[in-house]
DNA sequence: GTTATTAATCAACAACTTGTTTATTAAAAT
DNA sequence: ATTTTAATAAACAAGTTGTTGATTAATAAC
């Protein structure tokens, strides 16, 4: 938006987004007062209303900007690419980014997935995720009478499960790393989750 | 709790649970004052505390009955008998009551997974759904090491993917019945993304 | 039906949060 | 060294909160 150079202003946003974060773990946002933000940051309550409107403004940008990354990771995607690396046992390189970038950001992702978290987020990023599947299952498995199930249903299914992960991962603290949870993801959309289990048995392998 | 024999008291609660879910439609809960509640009601302010403590209380007591009657139908579930009525291209009774029971609280199911819902539960049904899943599926397939994914990413997957089906009915405002709703669990709880979607084939069927 | 109970109302309270404004201080850019 | 401007401090009316005491009226019990 507008220049940064500015130390000050730098420090004092940095200062924000810290508090808020903080008071995300203890309650919900549309609790917390800007009052609340000024005294845990240690800032005068008046500068708050210099870098935003109030407390639901400040969300919003800091989520906007968090979510933008995920989407440009999430329109590389190709179900195509994952089944090649899938036959090789390898993670897909894109699936491992988009674990990188949620790492990056692991404070943010804690909150906003916790207890006081934010539904609109798990909400927008679920719709994104589906519409993007959307095109990509209407192109590879165009006839619906094929199907056991409607499309939108199987979508629905397909893109909850993989966010479903994703929060597992966050809620269990981080304890795989990115390559490691794009092995997961990677082996969970190519095989599902029967194959994947074991009750089914896999097709072909090189090993 | 309390005897509820008194019309008024009755009548007030209902007024009150009407207010509040249809405030919950345009805003998030936490802002959601006593002061807009008693006006949407037409009751008067103090009125709201001889029923409850403050607005969380409400919202609290609303959720633990609603999400209790959600429980005691899941606890039922049983995959054994899933895939028997799978097999007959049947739906399960026991998901085709829980889909009556989602229905029969619309209004409620509507605004708590809304855009100003409640994350919290959400995260209650996804842990509870979570750990039923857990102890069906240790059971049923207990050599971690069969498995191409750690068991836990397995069961995230899975509870989120069925979450998503409820919630994917729900937005899209009940345009299905109970008895297919049912049907289309059934299938994806047997047979999995991947066969549901055509893409691999189903192994054998009667008719 | 009459009476006793109690749910709901009304009005007023101090304490707190909000968004805004004014004048002042001090850090950064030039 | 000087100018610019971010941050501070103090004060404002307006709105919400949780509580209280006195009053009204619907309901339950007899």
């Amino acid at each position: 938006m507008s220049d940064k150079t500015d130390r000050r202003q730098a420090r004092t946003k940095q200062l924000l987004y810290q508090a808020l974060i903080s008071l995300l773990t203890e309650k919900g946002a549309e609790s917390i007062t800007v009052t609340d933000i000024a005294m845990r940051a240690d800032i005068n309550r008046g500068t708050f209303y210099l870098h935003y409107k109030d407390v639901p403004d400040m969300l919003e940008q800091i989520k906007d900007e968090i979510f933008g990354k995920l989407q440009s990771l999430i329109l590389e995607f190709d179900p195509q690419e994952v089944a090649q690396f899938a036959f090789e046992d390898e993670p897909y390189p894109k699936l491992v980014r988009l674990f990188e970038e949620v790492e990056r950001n692991a404070d943010f992702y804690k909150v906003i997935f916790g207890p006081h978290g934010d539904i609109s987020y798990a909400q927008r990023l679920r719709t994104f995720l589906y519409s993007h599947i959307f095109n990509k299952v209407s192109y590879s498995q165009p006839r619906e009478e094929d199907m056991l199930i409607p499309r939108d249903y199987l979508i629905a299914y397909i893109s909850s499960a993989n966010i479903g992960i994703i929060m597992h991962w966050i809620e269990s603290g981080f304890n795989k790393t990115p390559y490691e949870m794009g092995l997961i993801m990677t082996q969970m959309v190519n095989h599902g989750p029967l194959i994947a289990s074991g009750i089914r048995e896999k097709p072909h392998n090189k090993r």
